[in-house]
DNA sequence: GGAGGTCATAGGCGAACTCTATGACCTGCC
DNA sequence: GGCAGGTCATAGAGTTCGCCTATGACCTCC
C-alpha cells in the first residue's frame, strides 16, 4: 500500500542516509567516517554515489572540510526522520527478539505496540541504556491477563476503564474513525453519519477481544449494537487493506489510518458518535513497580 | 545526533523493508518479487537475510504461500513508517532537483519545508501524479519575495500576518519553545520564565529574516526585545546541535526538536510568553491560482 | 616552511547479490 | 487418481559493487 510503485530504484540506502547526518554534523568526511567504523575513502565515494543516486549536490567539499549546501542542509533533516523511524524498527524488533536477563516484559495491544512503543524505546535506550525491553503483542484483554498472570511487569491497553485490580494511568488518547474508499456514497453525505445508521452498517472491523472492537461496541451499545461485520480481521493492516479496497466501511484507529487519509486512499466519514479512547498503562497492585518499569512509564507520558 | 551510536550493523536496507511490504500485501514471495522487479529466489534469500539480520522469525512459509508471523505483522507496520519517511525524503528530493515542463514553482520556509512538505509531495503525487513540484527552500521574508517576484507559484511562510498584497490561507500551526540541556540551571526552574528573563539572556537563535525570529522578536518587543544572541545561525540543525551541547537556551520550533526532547537529550523550558504562530500558504492577488497549486493547497490543508 | 588537517584517486581483493535452472511440495480441478 | 498451476528452496555461475590500504594534492595555522 505504502509502495505501490516501487520507489525501488531510487531509494538510497540508509547507512548512506546516517553517514550523511554525520557529515553535517561533524564537518568532516574522515570524522563522520571514524563514526560510523569505515575509512575515509569509503565514506567519501558513498557520498558521491548518494549524491549521484539523488541527483543533488549535498555538500561543499573543500580542503578544510566539508559544509552542507542548501540543499543538503533540507535533505539532511528529511534524513533524519526516516532514521528515527529506523532506529524505532531496530530498538521495537531487538525488544520482539529479547530474551535478556535483566528484562523488563512488556505487553503492549496491538496499536499501542505499532504506533507508540518504537518511540518509547528509543527514548528509552538514551535515558536508561541498560533496560532491556521484551515486547509482546496482543490484543488489550490479553494483556491484562498477562500482566495478571505476572507475565508481564507492564501492560499497555486501549478503550477500557481499567480492572479494579490494577493499577493503572493514562498515556495517551486515540479517537476511533469512520473510514471509506473513496467511491463510497458516504463520501458524499451532507450531515454526519448517526449512531443508528453505524448500527446497522454490516462493517470491517477488528476481532472481539481488541480495544478498538470493544470501545466501538460499548459506543454503540445503546442503539442496538454493531450489526454482524462484514469482515473481522485480528490485525489492522489487512482491515485497512480491505477498506482501501472499498469492501466496506472500517473503523479503526486514527493513528493506524493517517498516511491512507493523507494520501487520498481512505476517507474519513464525519460521525455523531464519539469514539475517543484512552491508552492506559497498566501494572499489578500491591506490589513496587521495578525500576525499569518506571523508567519506560515515565519516558511514555511524557 | 539522531545516531550517536551506529546502528549500522543491523540496520536493515530500504528495499528489503519494501519487500516485506509487498510479502504481507500479496500473500506470496513470488509475486512480491514480481513488484519489486526482482526474481523469486533473490526475494527468498532476501527474506531470509532480513530475518537472520533481525532474528525474528517474520514469515510463516508454505507450499500455498506466505503468511506473516505475529512478529512479522508488527515488524511490517513499523516498516511501513520508515517507508513512508523514506518515500516523503524521495519526493522531497526530486522535488528540489526538479526542472520540468509543466511545473508547480514552490517557495517554502525552512520549517514547513522540512517537516510538512515531504508529506504533502507524497500524497499529491497520489492525488495528482502529473504535477511536477520545483521546491526552493529559504527562509520566510525571501519566500514572499519570490512570490511577488513571480519566481514562484505558492509560497509557505511561517510567523507573521500575511502581507496585504498577496493572498493568504492558514494550513497548520507551530509553537515555539524554549530548551535546554539537560545539565542547565532553568531545568531546576520552579516557576515559567518570565519574558523578561528571556529579553536579558543571550540565546542561540535562527538569523533575522526567518519566520522562527520575527515571531520571537514581537512576541519580546514589549519586554525590551531580545538580547543580543549568543549565537546566530541560518539552519535549524546546527543550532539545535550546539543547544544539545549545552552552549545556551535555544529557542526553536517544537516540530524541529520534539525527537530531542523526547530522548532527554533537550529538555523544555516552562515560558510565560505565549509563542504559537501560524504557517500560512501565500498567492499574488488578481490571478488564479494554477491547477497544480489548488491541488497543493488542497492537500497541505487536510 | 612544516604539521596536521582536509579530500580524491588508484588498485586489488572479497563478499554479496543477482539470475537461470531445477526440484519438491501442496491444492484444486477434472 | 492424476495433472496443472501455484507455492518455496537449492545450486551454481557470473558480475557487480563496495571496502580497504596507500598515496598524493591541497589548505590553514602555527
Amino acid at each position: 500500500m505504502t509502495s505501490r510503485l516501487p520507489v525501488s530504484s531510487r531509494l538510497p540506502d540508509l547507512e548512506a542516509l546516517e553517514l550523511l547526518v554525520a557529515v553535517a554534523e561533524t564537518g568532516s568526511l574522515g570524522q563522520a567516517a571514524g563514526r560510523l567504523g569505515i575509512s575515509q575513502p569509503s565514506a567519501s565515494a558513498r557520498m558521491r554515489t548518494l549524491e549521484r543516486r539523488l541527483g543533488v549536490r549535498l555538500l561543499d567539499r573543500s580542503t578544510s572540510g566539508s559544509r552542507l549546501t542548501a540543499a543538503g542542509s533540507v535533505v539532511t533533516d528529511w534524513a533524519r526522520a526516516v532514521l528515527v523511524q529506523a532506529n524505532a524498527l531496530v530498538e521495537g524488533v531487538a525488544a520482539l527478539r529479547s530474551r535478556q536477563e535483566d528484562r523488563l516484559r512488556v505487553s503492549a495491544s496491538l496499536t499501542v505496540a505499532e504506533h507508540l512503543v518504537p518511540g518509547w524505546l528509543v527514548a528509552l535506550r538514551e535515558a536508561a541504556p541498560g533496560v532491556h525491553v521484551e515486547l509482546n503483542v496482543t490484543n488489550s484483554t490479553h494483556v491484562i491477563e498477562r500482566v495478571r498472570a505476572d507475565e508481564a511487569d507492564l501492560g499497555f491497553i486501549e478503550g477500557r476503564g481499567a480492572p479494579r485490580d490494577l493499577h493503572s494511568r493514562a498515556v495517551g488518547r486515540d479517537r476511533l474513525v469512520v473510514v471509506v474508499a473513496p467511491g463510497h456514497p458516504w463520501t458524499r453525505r451532507r450531515r454526519p453519519l448517526r449512531p443508528v445508521e453505524l448500527a446497522a452498517t454490516p462493517l470491517l472491523l477488528r476481532e472481539a477481544g481488541s480495544g478498538t472492537r470493544e470501545t466501538f461496541e460499548a459506543a454503540l451499545a445503546p442503539y442496538g449494537g454493531p450489526a454482524e461485520p462484514a469482515l473481522e480481521l485480528g490485525a489492522t493492516a489487512p482491515l485497512r487493506a480491505a477498506a482501501v479496497a472499498g469492501s466496506a466501511p472500517a473503523v479503526l484507529s486514527a493513528l493506524v489510518v493517517a498516511d491512507e487519509i493523507a494520501a487520498g486512499r481512505l476517507v474519513e466519514v464525519p460521525s455523531e458518535l464519539r469514539l475517543e479512547r484512552v491508552l492506559r498503562a497498566v501494572w499489578p497492585r500491591g506490589r513496587e513497580l521495578p525500576e525499569p518499569a518506571l523508567h519506560l512509564l515515565r519516558v511514555a507520558r511524557s
